[in-house]
DNA sequence: CGAATCACCGCATACGATTGCATAAACAAG
DNA sequence: CTTGTTTATGCAATCGTATGCGGTGATTCG
């Protein structure tokens, strides 16, 4: 009766396929999808129904199977930062082996926000995937509960922030990569005042990276100076703010370690604006290895995570759960980081 | 009859709804649309149909309202290369304008590819949205048609590409721009030997570039070297690769003009690897003007464009259509460039 | 030669939400 | 008491696809 007013003019569906073949619907159902092993179709039909597709042009509505509960060949991708360079070899291999397996992909933004990351949820919600892969830095344990339930999706995670038995879990070690840099700061440089750029405590990533640089300098003997402790929203803009205050101490420190490349980068640009040498007055190391480490002058002393990998793993485990060959309990795969030396320390 | 294996658990539906709050399903669906002036609904029935939704949890499922024909809340935006951060900015105003609506944005790389940009029409074909954002390089005109005739979606577009009276288009007078920048090179800085990095003429701006160089040279009276025109694709990488075979001419160029930042980047890289000198020895100039332009040393000599700009402007000349509130022949919306003097020329 | 088997295909229903139409209740007017 | 009107709600069809089950014609077997 009600005639929905065409927003979206399908043109041909599989009733014109069946229409044009001089079959029933179903047929072409069956002919297309072949995947019902117990109904056998006449080698002719199955011809006519394909001629016919091809003539017609026909390709199937996913919004119908997705309503009737198949798959849905979409994934949703949630980070926090499209700005940030870290994260587009992550995107990149997630939407490649999605192609492969001729899956789109949704991508959305949390600007490391709560808020975003619960709308994010909702959004999965009320538009059921088959995977989802995050990069959670607020959502608890209570949230993927939730996510999972009223969606079944399969779910991959980058980061040690959630330990949650169904979800596939990917991370770098860099608690003990920062451990390291920092130790390495210390003794192979003799820096003796180092400075931090970290992120609130909100973020659990801030928590644990904050702790490794304490126990370096605590393991180094060195006194800690809550002066030294400065606070960044990951961007490049609040590392330039970082350094600032940082110069502006009566006893600056002679390195600056930051939490991510960005801000880094940030606090280069603003200590070199000061008139401060880069590295002989002051140092600088950063964490992630973004491509953009290398085009800065000096380069940029860094530890390296490799995004691409962790992002095709991720995308791979969901996969792997989607298509039925895995449901065992969550998987978690370590990418080691890598202390990349170079000219700004 | 048929039970589909809840691949995906829609555990609270609205007939749940219907049945906790003792009425009909198209009742709870005229309480939460409420669009439909002509119906009136009891305050008391109302009341208890928003109370059951709560208690439930409710959330639409949008695969039904998408199937039934209605909006489906969703773009897409397809873009050449999720790497390349002149789109980040771009990719991000989308977001934004489409979150502000309740919209989700899916997201597809082409990898400047026929092939890819051909992908992502079947794939909106196959699950139709209600806008979509397109950077083209190679689709013509019947590819359009096609996505329009059967989709139904509104279609913003970035660049000069195309011209088709239902796209509404945003554009920058980039060969105006660029004709200017290499007469500010010739005239200002007195460079007569400028090698061009551009791009193959599959990609017509890249053709469209590659004029407006040439017609500057040709004004200021400058001979036409073919060996000063090399190719890249538009990658960091092959602007290191096309600086090397300029850096090898018998008598190389005193300025580089590189058709987008990246592979003004690379050029750089590779020129200041081999030892000479930017800008003393060799001038380098790029286009779109992507943060990472200040963070090179030197920096980067560019002409901006606004893509956070476009962006938005594509958003919501999309929305307006998506809500009516305009359908007439495509608009055309041009962002000027401008020229970023710095210090790598 | 009648019945059982088999290969092939169509009918009808369901997924969840929207919407035109029918209908029931309540009330007013004649 | 009948008829008309208003107000509030339910019924049922629909979008495009998947699928259990029943049906039909042909072949085969006892």
């Amino acid at each position: 009766m009600s005639k929905p007013e065409g927003l979206h003019k399908q043109a041909v569906t599989m009733r014109d396929v069946a229409q044009a073949a001089g079959v029933s619907q179903s047929t072409v159902s069956r002919v297309l999808s072949g995947t019902d092993g117990t109904m056998l179709i006449g080698e002719e039909t199955r011809q006519r129904v394909l001629e016919a597709v091809a003539a017609l042009g026909y390709f199937p509505n996913r919004h119908a199977g997705s309503l009737r509960g198949q798959k849905t060949m979409m994934l949703a991708m949630m980070i926090a930062d499209i700005g940030n360079p870290f994260y587009h070899p992550m995107v990149r291999a997630v939407q490649d082996v999605a192609h492969e397996h001729r899956y789109d992909v949704m991508i959305a933004n949390t600007d490391h926000t709560y808020a975003g990351e619960r709308l994010f949820v909702e959004s999965v919600i009320q538009r059921p995937v088959d995977g989802v892969i995050l990069v959670p830095y607020h959502m608890g344990k209570a949230d993927f509960d939730r996510l999972i339930a009223r969606t079944g999706a399969a779910v991959a995670v980058l980061g040690q922030h959630i330990d949650h038995p169904q979800v596939d879990t990917v991370y770098g070690n860099d608690d003990q990569a920062l451990f390291e840099a920092i130790s390495w700061l210390v003794h192979e440089r003799g820096h003796r005042r180092v400075g931090l750029i970290g992120v609130t405590n909100e973020h659990s990533v801030g928590v644990r990276r904050r702790s490794a640089f304490v126990a370096a300098l605590r393991q180094a003997g060195l006194a800690i100076d809550p002066a030294l402790f400065t606070l960044g929203d990951w961007t490049e803009s609040s590392g330039y703010r970082a350094a600032q205050q940082l110069l502006a101490l009566p006893e600056p420190p002679t390195a600056v370690f930051a939490v991510n490349d960005l801000m880094a980068i940030g606090a280069m640009e603003a200590i070199q604006s000061a008139g401060v040498q880069v590295p002989q007055q002051m140092a600088v190391m950063g964490f992630d290895d973004i491509p953009q480490a290398t085009w800065v002058r000096p380069r940029l002393t860094t530890v390296a995570q490799y995004p691409a990998e962790m992002g095709r793993w991720m995308a791979t485990a969901l996969f792997e759960r989607i298509q039925g060959e895995f449901d065992g309990v969550g998987r978690r795969f370590e990418v080691k980081c890598r202390l990349c030396q170079r000219e700004s320390t």
